[in-house]
DNA sequence: TCCAATAACTGACCATGGTCAGGTTTTATT
DNA sequence: AATAAAACCTGACCATGGTCAGTTATTGGA
């Protein structure tokens, strides 16, 4: 009973068609993001199990499956709305500044930021960009952010009427920042650190 | 008894000061090469598990990780010796070649082909050379001839008087080559379809 | 209001990579 | 040859990511 106005009730909080089972679905949503930031920031991916989450977020540990199809998915999850904010961070920032390589730093410094956050995290975060499967929405949409990214680097090439090609150089440029922030052999680097050797590896990509 | 001949009759065999402690590791490391080798050519590393690698070495499932840490270092293991050979064949084809992108794509050649004899064991050496463990002997191994790869393409850039850092540049194609090959959206082009696509990115880094 | 049909959830269960306490073989020394 | 020390090997065992048959909640229709 009371069917009808609890119905009626309840819709001003949900203008959309939105039924019971679509507002669990992104209650649930809600607290798996929840638990599964808090715990990888602390701990880091590896410390933290599955399994952890599910407890955490108050979901059995089956269900944390139906969100992220794997532990790599839900990294991807978390982390590529912070991803995003650093995108568009760099790109606002690059558009007050002239000169090629400065506004190309602009970028690439927001994005170092995030990814060492957390050396272990980030890393991971560039695994599972790389070698996760892209069939499943979360890399789908991690990779778009690597699209804007490189949109926003190749607006920055535009300025200068002397690089024949932006699209594929910035293209070029973000396999760089990739494999700098991945390799080991930077493990040891600071951000700024990093963002130096990364200005060396494209100094030579684009006319002083 | 007869301990003395067997050890005097024993040493022709071994000329270097090798024990049999030696002998039996070194014989032990065969083995878990031959097997690791077949098993992963013939079904892939997901679908092979570490204890069906011991039984065909004729080992314990423990013994194993004596010789290789975990499970991407026995990949290490096995492939890094391929992938000199594909390097050290195109250092050589380059040097048969003239021109600047004829004599990287030389060397690009048999390395894609080299990764792409099995797409999924081809990427996840990748992965191990980008997020294994630096400290593991056979992921060093690797590194050094991605080292030796960065000579030979440095070594062909040298050759033109118009490219100011050859060394630097190198590494800049090395990343390229990396992405390109690991990308998810790359996995449907076969190997002449990938060398296009590096020849394409690397067209804007090196003068016409 | 009741009833299927459907969607969503659950946790016992499984496969597998990796560990380690205990056992075996080799070496060095006498 | 005997012994102790060191190196090496082994497989039972463990933790964890992921699955799936069975259960519960939601929805739309009558």
């Amino acid at each position: 009973m009371v069917m009808f106005y609890s119905r009626m009730a309840t819709m001003p909080e949900a203008p959309q068609p939105v039924g019971r089972r679509e507002q669990n679905k992104q209650q649930k949503l809600a607290r798996i993001m929840a638990a599964a930031s808090r715990l990888f920031d602390a701990h880091g991916l590896d410390d933290v199990t599955t399994h952890q989450v599910a407890a955490e977020a108050g979901i059995g540990s089956g269900t944390l499956f139906l969100y992220a199809r794997n532990k790599g998915e839900l990294l991807l999850l978390v982390q590529t709305a912070r991803f995003r904010t650093a995108v568009e961070e760099g790109r606002a920032a690059s558009e007050g500044v002239t000169g090629t390589m400065d506004g190309l730093l602009a970028i690439v410094r927001p994005v170092v930021a995030f990814n060492r956050e957390r050396i272990d995290n980030g890393r991971s975060y560039l695994r599972e960009m790389l070698f996760g499967d892209a069939n499943e929405p979360h890399h789908a949409e991690a990779l778009s952010v690597v699209a804007v990214m490189e949109d926003a680097i190749a607006t920055v090439l535009r300025r200068s009427e002397r690089i024949a090609d932006p699209a594929t150089l910035a293209e070029n440029i973000s396999s760089v920042m990739f494999v700098t922030l991945a390799a080991a052999r930077n493990l040891a680097l600071d951000p700024p650190g990093l963002v130096d050797e990364i200005r060396r590896q494209i100094a030579v990509l684009i006319p002083d």
